[in-house]
DNA sequence: ATCATAGTTCGATGATAGCCGAATGATCGG
DNA sequence: CCGATCATTCGGCTATCATCGAACTATGAT
């Protein structure tokens, strides 16, 4: 008697069902590899069932190792597993706020924070809408594509699009915003987008989470280059 | 001692977790509303334990109810619930085959299938590739945007873009797909789209399955509509 | 060598939750 | 009113699994 055709989503949901394991798939969400003593202080576990839990989720494939020395770097494996949470964040009820500082927390996340590799939030949407109003971008198919004036206009941002190096990732692909309700940059030039604001100083991440901040130097570098209000930037605490 | 900031993903997800819940809302993955009885068919339970289920996924706003007499039909919350299964298959591991039959369903499924309201699927994504390659569709930032030419050429079809009623839906959203990796069209204009086939005939359900056949009918209309070449049709069981 | 740190494995415990049998409601047809 | 159908509620059984203490391995520092 054949079993029923349908794929085994009930096994991936469930590895994301315990809440010690979705804790620590959202604090990977950020794209940042963690060690598994971080991870099991973020899920408030002990680090012997951090590492149960984490056998698992290696073993269902929603994450990947990286041994290096004594140490064990997890991250999620791939922008689909990434999606799949965020999508689940869609439905999710609303967060309960527990305590103002809990409150700032949550409202930093909604302005920036980082998308697996790529900068999301009211800053990642903003700075899409931004290069799509300047036809910088045109949601093609699969995929923004990058059009003539795209990319001579990141030229001076220090981004060659040309040289790029596509894996089997999409250059630019849309991806939904869970607080916003709007779409972001992903894809590879997401990830040099972030990469580029980080190390131009413009942003920075805050300890233990996935939110970052604006800083002075962002402020007039998103304003120059993304005509970004500086209003838009500056709700976050210091 | 405040909890932590995150979201309630691992709540949804239990919900999802359990084989025969997750059996329940893949059945009703394609957008059909259907009866307690049915979804306990389905995932091989007695109606006592559906019930139970179907319960619990009422309480976590997964699903609807509407009672009408003493049948209790239920569907899919929303549009939002479909794309968190969509994505989940996405990420999971492929289907094994059993049977010589149950191949050929999920060979259906992969040609065409309605995905919540939408077509996906082969024809699916080459309806919206067509319309992508004809400028009626560009992919926007948050969603496929309408031209100028697209609601000109959807006239012929009989559907009005301008009075499309938005609620807080989206008009045209891209809607990754699993079998094909490839993005089609969901949002009202991806519904209305679906219901446009579904009356004109040229689509019809198959039983107890998401799978959907072109018709005879639907074959000459693909390909004088949307350029679809006919073998790409015909590759369904009859 | 010695100690400390990072991580895993094992075993016991405790709680949760799916499952079905049996009984109860509720609705429709005659 | 009565039997049939669709569905829910309850009680008890069982299995699964998250959790942590304790012991163990491996790497790094002194």
């Amino acid at each position: 008697m054949p079993m029923s055709t349908t794929p085994n989503i009930a096994e991936m949901a469930a590895l994301i069902a315990d809440p010690s394991r979705s804790a620590m798939l959202l604090a990977l969400l950020g794209g940042q590899t963690l060690l598994a003593s971080e991870l099991a202080l973020q899920a408030r576990i002990t680090p012997q069932t951090a590492s149960t839990h984490l056998a698992k989720l290696v073993e269902g494939r929603l994450l990947t190792v990286q041994s290096r020395g004594r140490h064990r770097y997890f991250r999620l494996s791939s922008a689909e597993v990434a999606h799949v949470l965020e999508s689940l964040i869609t439905i999710a009820p609303p967060v309960k706020v527990r305590s103002l500082r809990q409150s700032d927390q949550t409202k930093a996340l909604h302005c920036a924070r980082t998308c697996y590799d790529h900068i999301a939030g009211e800053v990642g949407v903003a700075v899409a809408e931004t290069m799509v109003q300047r036809q910088w971008l045109v949601l093609g198919e699969k995929e923004f594509t990058v059009t003539a004036a795209g990319r001579v206009g990141l030229l001076p941002l220090g981004i060659d699009v040309a040289g790029l190096t596509l894996g089997r990732r999409a250059l630019a692909k849309p991806c939904l915003d869970w607080s916003e309700r709007r779409y972001h940059v992903a894809g590879v030039l997401g990830a040099s987008l972030a990469e580029l604001f980080f190390s131009r100083g413009w942003i920075v991440r805050l300890p233990a989470t996935r939110a970052i901040r604006v800083t002075n130097l962002g402020t007039a570098g998103f304003a120059q280059y993304f005509d970004l209000p500086s209003e838009k930037l500056n709700r976050l605490p210091s």
